[in-house]
DNA sequence: TCACCTTGTTTCGTGAAGCGAAACGCAGTC
DNA sequence: GACTGCGTTTCGCTTCACGAAACAAGGTGA
């Protein structure tokens, strides 16, 4: 047995997610007694700890039964995980495959509530100083890895997309929803977004949308280059991107977290 | 937003679970700040939770990076409540149409460090006052649903099985390991496993295995009946334990908790 | 039917320990 | 080389978690 408190544990939490270990553990819903004798401690605090994880919708209270399972924000938290787990490991080679055949800033970005959010960047090179850090979060409007997944959003959600303000990074950022409307079904036609110093000067991105096992856009790979030269690879980085894109697609569990009406 | 708070919550874990969720819910693994900023806390509070989390094996910190992401412990609660949950959800409704076939006792039982632990109970009648209670244990010896697991363990695992005592519950319970080994191998043979007044006199169980996703018995179900009663339904109740337990089996998740070799 | 036992809920006073401001130190950065 | 941002540590206050014990309720057996 490990020790499951250090020097900064706050008592309640460690001993809390003893409780919480242990009814995840079990195939049955558990009483309140059988929590009490399996971890020894008193009674009053394991009621408190599965009141308040109930409360929380960790765990479920069956109050005709008086038994507490696991509950739905559990299995949420738990499907969206193995999600992106999945999606960062089979990601991992794609990405490193990618920076070693063209030797360009490489990245991996979700979909997080109308913005994407950077989840992994390769820089090729040191002096590329553009470009964000894992957590930042940029606009649908201004990069290729937005522009490749609003090309495969229902029609009513680019929409709702297109009624927010588009933010100006740069002078050639689309800040106008015709063009980009426009640019959404070019992508969808052309099949990676391309992105042409909107969001930084001097740089331009390609995007390629990556499908959870429901077929909705939930991530994007990108290649960033300078302008001239991305003029002579576009056309293998963006075949390059599409394979490690429909392979990364294709190892996703079967399960999406939108409901796909 | 509810509260996730009620009369009986502790304050610490309350607010432990929010960092908890908002860390499972990134694709990315966050920093100390990034969560400070997003659920509007004290530096020094998240900080101890993170901390907390981590020592418990529910979170990684990665102390290169200074990021925290989801951890190994929450990955295995996942996978062994996707496993449970899958079980129980498929075998209550074979459950159910096992009661209304046979109108006999039905059990739903899993293995648990060398223990069976019943799962999910559907007496027919209410006279019926034999039986055990969800969450309890019984010795794999003497119950079908033991037998039956017991029936498709590896050797090794058999070997450790009959080294252990045999607790003698009724006058014909086995307790010799040879007779154990033979009753094994008759079960193996045979496809279901009969227990005839071992553990509870004048009752006879039969008993099925279940698999999970690599071919390891970690489940069974019995019907328990009447030793009268059980011998003119035998043949067809075998035959329909063998179809649920196929059924449930063909539902798991293709992965296993047990390392398959 | 009544008494008993088990299990969950509520109360309450104590003091342990959770809290958070502020200071510190260490990297990266311009 | 100063600066900024971020994680760690300290520290004293006071909150609020704790757990014993009493209470309530449901089920069980005589």
């Amino acid at each position: 047995m490990g020790k499951v408190v250090d020097q900064y544990s706050v008592l309640p939490v460690a001993k809390a997610m003893q409780v919480f270990v242990y009814v995840a553990s079990q195939a049955h819903d558990v009483t309140l007694t059988e929590v009490v004798q399996a971890l020894n401690m008193p009674k009053t605090t394991v009621f408190r700890y599965l009141q308040t994880l109930s409360a929380a919708g960790l765990f479920a209270h069956d109050v005709v039964l008086d038994r507490y399972g696991v509950g739905h924000r559990f299995r949420e938290l738990a499907r969206i995980d193995d999600i992106h787990h999945t999606l960062r490991s089979t990601a991992d080679g794609e990405l490193d495959d990618l920076v070693d055949s063209f030797r360009q800033t490489v990245n991996l970005g979700v979909l997080a509530k109308h913005e994407v959010v950077y989840v992994d960047i390769r820089e090729a090179t040191r002096t590329q100083r553009f470009q964000a850090r894992v957590g930042h979060r940029h606009p649908m409007h201004s990069t290729s890895l937005g522009k490749a997944i609003a090309a495969f959003l229902p029609l009513e959600t680019i929409e709702q997309l297109v009624s927010a303000d588009f933010e100006q990074r740069t002078y050639r950022t689309l800040t106008d929803s015709r063009t980009f409307r426009r640019h959404v079904e070019e992508t969808r036609k052309r099949g990676f977004a391309i992105e042409t110093g909107e969001n930084e000067d001097g740089v331009t991105c390609i995007g390629v949308p990556i499908f959870d096992g429901k077929g909705y856009p939930i991530a994007a790979v990108s290649l960033t280059a300078p302008d001239n030269r991305m003029r002579v690879i576009i056309e293998q980085a963006a075949e390059a991107l599409q394979g490690a894109a429909r392979r990364i697609t294709a190892s996703l569990p079967p399960v999406s977290l939108h409901s796909s009406a």
